[in-house]
RNA sequence: GGGCCGGUAGCUCAAUGGUAGAGCACUGCCCUUUUAAGGCAGGGGUUCUGGGUUCGAGUCCCAGCCGGCUCACCA
């Protein structure tokens, strides 16, 4: 058995000394009790133990049979967990198994299972991993109680696990040590049990409407398809530089163009911008394109499948989020406009009409007004804008500052300005403005989606726009990507595309406040050591 | 990156500038249907780090590290 008798000790983050697991007196102690289970005759790190039942099944298959019954069939059971409590009684005691998200209790009594198993019991600690064969009782309060006669020792927790009562509660420990957060902490089990639900339903509603699933590039030469600062790496045996994705759109686009006319991704983006309670720095998007479909056609299609989704993880189209009851029966809809014209604090006095930001360019005095007000006004926020901003990026400004967080119920916003949109296709009637929406819940951005710009030589136009946004400085510019263009010059069919934030659609059907509660190991700076 | 709040035993938390504590966990003894089991007796601390003020610092000051919230950027 390797324990060496030397202390590593590494210092944690704060500077404490923090010795691994070499060092501690409980980590000693319980090094001890393993070795005298090897004494007794148990293997330390066993290779197998075969179940003829998980803890759930268990609970499943007996926990509605009466006392009388279980006592008269006494069925066998083999089953295996992590020990989360013990309680010793002389020459009996019982314990709980964790398995599977549930728990199931056992008794070992020494009289039932003999000197040698009984001495393993006695030895056991908290957090260690054991198999248990026995057969099935009701103990006098009634609760489904294996009735051990054989102990298997599997593996040993030479830390110990957080308090009991209270669990971990540290965000930083339950962020770096996710598997602790796991196991003290059913909830966090559950809302990611929650999210492989909510993908897997997502994967079934989209392969029922026809769309394949595919893998595009996460590793690209130009970072393309959203505007975000990509990270960037490098090959080295051929000495180039990629970007890690900030988007897979323009390789699904380029799946359209060679014929698979409904495709589908869902995998990481990552972009190198701020971390927040709604950003990670890598997070999962669903991004689906379809041909022969505009943005009308996704408003549809994202309803849908949000009800599929809801359905299939909660059973109804209600939940709560952050105190809010979120219907999924109904979706609004707004235009940006519209959402600004609405939105308008009536303290800020006389707000912009419809007709007044018809020309996007006119939205600069009312963002003046805004702005004059919410100086004044404590609690709101005045809106700042680079020189030169463009009247498209000003409206889209003016619109989150005022609307965002009103919009809890499930709403699209649609009409997007043409300068903040460099792949949707224009509206007919009114070019400064394009086809594409976002749906908003729970004040978060869930849903992007746009009627696809598949004219080669207008988007180079909107590349062209792009680039010089990067020459002056907006690093989260489009490059000009002309294989993308090349590939609409053969002809991309009108087709509708939508990008989904799986992460934020978690939070939303989990009650989550921050992301990092939905992604397993959300970033965070590292840990220094130095020993 | 800015602002606010925080970091004390393995975990959850106390402690007017005056001897660092409790509960759980841990160790020993008792206890054959308990369940936050119980009873008795114990062990365990670089109070995030480094400076400073003070007779004296967990507490006050400065710098740093780490985290949370929030703002900015973004989805």
């Amino acid at each position: 058995m390797a324990c060496p008798e030397r202390a590593r000790i590494f210092r944690d983050g704060q500077g404490s000394a923090v010795s691994t697991i070499e060092r501690q007196e409980l980590t000693d102690q319980r090094r001890k009790k393993l070795r005298a289970i090897t004494e007794l005759g148990f293997e330390p790190y066993p290779r197998t133990y075969h179940c003829t039942h998980t803890i759930p099944q268990v609970l499943a298959e007996y926990s509605l049979r009466p006392a009388e019954e279980l006592e008269r069939d006494r069925p066998r059971v083999r089953v295996a967990g992590r020990v989360m409590t013990m309680r010793p009684h002389g020459k009996a005691g019982f314990a709980h198994l964790a398995g599977g998200g549930q728990r199931l209790q056992v008794y070992v009594r020494l009289d039932a299972v003999g000197e040698r198993h009984f001495e393993l019991y006695k030895l056991l600690d908290l957090g260690d991993l054991i198999g248990v064969e026995g057969y099935m009782f009701r103990t006098r309060t009634g609760e489904l109680t294996v009735h051990a006669e054989q102990l298997q020792f599997l593996a040993k927790a030479l830390l110990p696990l957080p308090e009991k009562w209270h669990g971990l509660t540290d965000v930083e420990t339950r962020y770096r040590q996710r598997y602790l957060d796991l196991m003290v902490n059913p909830e966090v089990r559950q809302i990611f049990e929650r999210r492989a639900k909510l993908v897997e339903a997502i994967r079934q509603f989209l392969n029922a409407e026809g769309f394949l699933e595919v893998e595009t590039p996460m590793m690209q030469p130009l970072a393309g398809g959203a505007m975000a600062r990509p990270f960037v790496t490098h090959h080295n045996a051929l000495d180039m530089d990629l970007y890690l994705r900030v988007a897979p759109e323009l390789y699904l686009k380029r799946l359209i163009v060679g014929g698979f006319e409904r495709v589908y991704e869902i995998n990481r983006n990552f972009r190198n911008e701020g971390i927040s309670t709604q950003h990670n720095p890598e997070f999962t998007m669903l991004e689906f394109y379809q041909a022969y479909a505009d943005y009308e056609d996704m408003m549809r299609l994202s309803e849908q499948l949000l009800r599929h989704v809801a359905q299939k993880v909660l059973g109804g189209l209600e939940f709560d989020w952050a105190g809010h009851r979120i219907s999924l029966a109904k979706f609004e809809r707004l235009t940006m406009r519209e959402a600004i014209v609405k939105f308008w604090p009536p303290e800020a006095g006389r707000g912009p009409t419809l007709a007044d930001l018809a020309e996007p360019k006119n939205v600069f005095p009312w963002i003046d007004v805004y702005n004059s007000w919410a100086a004044a006004a404590s609690g709101s926020q005045t809106l700042t804008l680079d020189r030169g901003t463009a009247p498209g990026a000003a409206v889209q400004a003016l619109f989150e500052v005022l609307a965002e967080r009103h919009l809890i119920q499930p709403i699209f916003i649609t009409e997007f300005p043409l300068e903040v949109s460099p792949l949707s296709k224009q509206k007919p009637d009114d070019p400064n403005f394009v086809e594409r929406f976002e749906l908003y819940i729970g004040g978060m951005e869930i849903a992007n989606a746009f009627s696809e710009l598949n004219d080669p030589a207008e988007q180079r136009d909107r590349f062209e726009y792009q680039q010089m946004l990067r020459e002056k400085g907006d690093l989260a510019a489009h490059s000009i990507d002309e294989d993308y263009i090349r590939a609409l010059s053969y002809g991309m069919p009108p087709t509708g595309g939508e990008g989904i934030g799986i992460d934020r659609l978690t939070m939303l059907l989990t009650d989550s406040r921050s992301i990092r509660d939905v992604i397993l190991f959300p970033l965070l700076r590292p840990q220094k050591s130095a020993d």
